[in-house]
DNA sequence: TTGAAAGCGATACCAT
DNA sequence: ATGGTATCGCTTTCAA
């Protein structure tokens, strides 16, 4: 390995002048700095991170924590987050915690442990106050409290549109599914359909279910049909459990969208290549990612006039699981 | 921030006494252990990872690299790989490379910076030899090279397998996509199929693809119909672009898998949901996440009797794009 | 404009 | 069994 030391000896001067050439800093003379230069290119040295981060105290390292990167809204709001922070040299430490407090914490010590420069995070355990001793910058993504900034979608909105899209289409019979409890943002939705719906003249259900996962998603299908068979419009929790619920209903000999409409949440990519292609609720994900990135790292600057929290907006896209027109 | 030196005062003992206890090793009496385990307890000490690691010149962080974590088939394997890492108490450092060289070089050196123990990489520029010069253990990921240790999954296998089912299952007019020509598992799978095919009586046509992207997925699926109208089954390079072709097709009114029989490759989360639900060549992607952090790690702790490479089976999941008996 | 040296928070060798 | 201290590779005063 090739340290300062390698690179001052071989220019001919001491650590401290090769250290104020990397970090353009200080007084260093033409000569003397190309002569460094040369050495540092001859000698090919790029400067332990660990020593720095040592010395200073913060690395240039971001902690990412996510419930499950398998699931498919996560691998864009991580995209948007390492574009993002990556344009300005720092690196991800990344971590998926399952929603499960004791997985949460030990990468929130970790991630401590290794000087990170601060964290964004999309898990639900902030009010636990697990974050409160770390004196780290934390920024929430797809998750709100009070205590920290975050960056989410218009929640209620998005539940509002999807509501105020079904009825407007004709829909008489709605089931609104209600996502996991604790996941805030999928309250927010329910609550933006159910006043749109109390709002309206549709008569709707509710059906409860308790996690987003892939694997849950053809029993939630399964159980919506045989609860509610009157149903001709469906307000999913998210667009897998919507995919699921549209497959199931063309099982059961259901035209789509004449006698079910369906409209999901989140717009992942696979919703274009769903069949009929799926009509959903649109969070921009990759840019909540971005925005995250963006608002932790002028925490980290402590820039002035920074926003507390960032609110995205969501938009309708109408594919082939609403009616036209 | 509380340090070793705090621990020990508050202990009564020396800096080294607490590494010890720390790292139990060396002697220590048992009152004194005591005594510094309290001290930790009360001052709710952790030890800095980025000194330890600048001593030991190596941390406890693995660099995972891929081509894009967006792409459905990626986030399996980084699951894999961080379960894995994670249970023997390493962290994941996480870079996209987009494919890029340039990227992936950034992200190559950045993990060296940071003492990283070992790194994974699922990307596609190995042979250019831009990680010799690094003294680092690798493994590479659903890639193969001669230079360093692989885990992948039997493309050839693969392939033959997806010939060999729609032949058996009656296709007559198959076209077989060939996935992007710098991915080698895509050539091997592709391969397979072909060698398969020349040896049965079935006829078949190639269609070149450059991209498994998302975006791209559709146009695949236009271009094939166009060109190659006659086709009666389909070996798509991957699970996105089978998903694809799948609903052109039924846009095109033809039905499945009457008309047109269709295999794709991955098996990723997604199939299932598809409708009619996609059969594909399963790869067991976590599991060769897992594998491949197993193989690393055994490496990095120079274990004896380590695999040079890790070839996993693929395995043909009928579903409903194929006929059935 | 440059260099010497202290210090970042650990580990491990050498004494005692 | 325990403590003192050099060391890891870098940054940053302080002096010259």
């Amino acid at each position: 390995m090739v340290t300062i030391k390698d690179v001052a000896k071989e220019a001919g001067v001491s650590v401290a002048t090769v250290s104020r050439v990397l970090n353009e800093n200080g007084y260093v003379g033409v000569d003397t700095k190309k002569k460094v230069l040369q050495a540092i290119a001859k000698l090919n040295y790029s400067p332990n991170e660990v020593a720095r981060s040592l010395y200073k105290r913060r690395s240039r390292l971001i902690g990412l924590l996510l419930p499950d990167i398998t699931n498919p809204f996560f691998p864009q709001l991580a995209r948007g987050v390492e574009d993002e922070v990556s344009e300005a040299g720092f690196r991800l430490l990344l971590g998926n915690s399952d929603e499960n407090v004791q997985k949460e914490l030990d990468y929130i010590q970790t991630f401590a442990q290794n000087n990170v420069v601060g964290m964004i995070s999309a898990t639900s355990h902030v009010d636990y106050g697990i974050y409160d001793a770390l004196n780290l910058p934390l920024v929430l993504l797809d998750r709100i409290s009070d205590e920290y900034p975050a960056v989410y979608a218009d929640g209620e909105e998005g539940g509002r549109l999807a509501a105020e899209t079904l009825v407007e289409k004709g829909a008489k019979q709605i089931t609104v599914m209600k996502g996991p409890s604790h996941i805030k943002p999928a309250q927010d939705r329910y609550r933006g359909a159910v006043e749109a719906l109390n709002r309206s003249e549709a008569s709707y259900t509710v059906m409860s279910t308790t996690s987003f996962s892939f694997e849950d998603a053809k029993g939630w299908a399964e159980e919506l049909f045989a609860k509610y068979p009157e149903t001709d419009a469906v307000i999913a929790s998210n667009d897998m459990v919507a995919i699921a619920i549209l497959h199931e209903a063309l099982q059961l000999g259901k035209r789509i969208p004449e006698d079910l409409q369906i409209i999901g949440y989140d717009d992942i990519p696979q919703c274009s290549l769903s069949y009929p292609t799926l009509s959903t609720v649109r969070q921009p994900a990759y840019e909540m990612g971005r925005q995250a990135a963006r608002l932790l790292m002028k925490t980290i600057n402590k820039e002035q006039e920074i926003e507390k929290s960032i609110q995205l907006p969501v938009q309708l896209i109408e594919r082939n699981t609403t009616r036209k027109g």
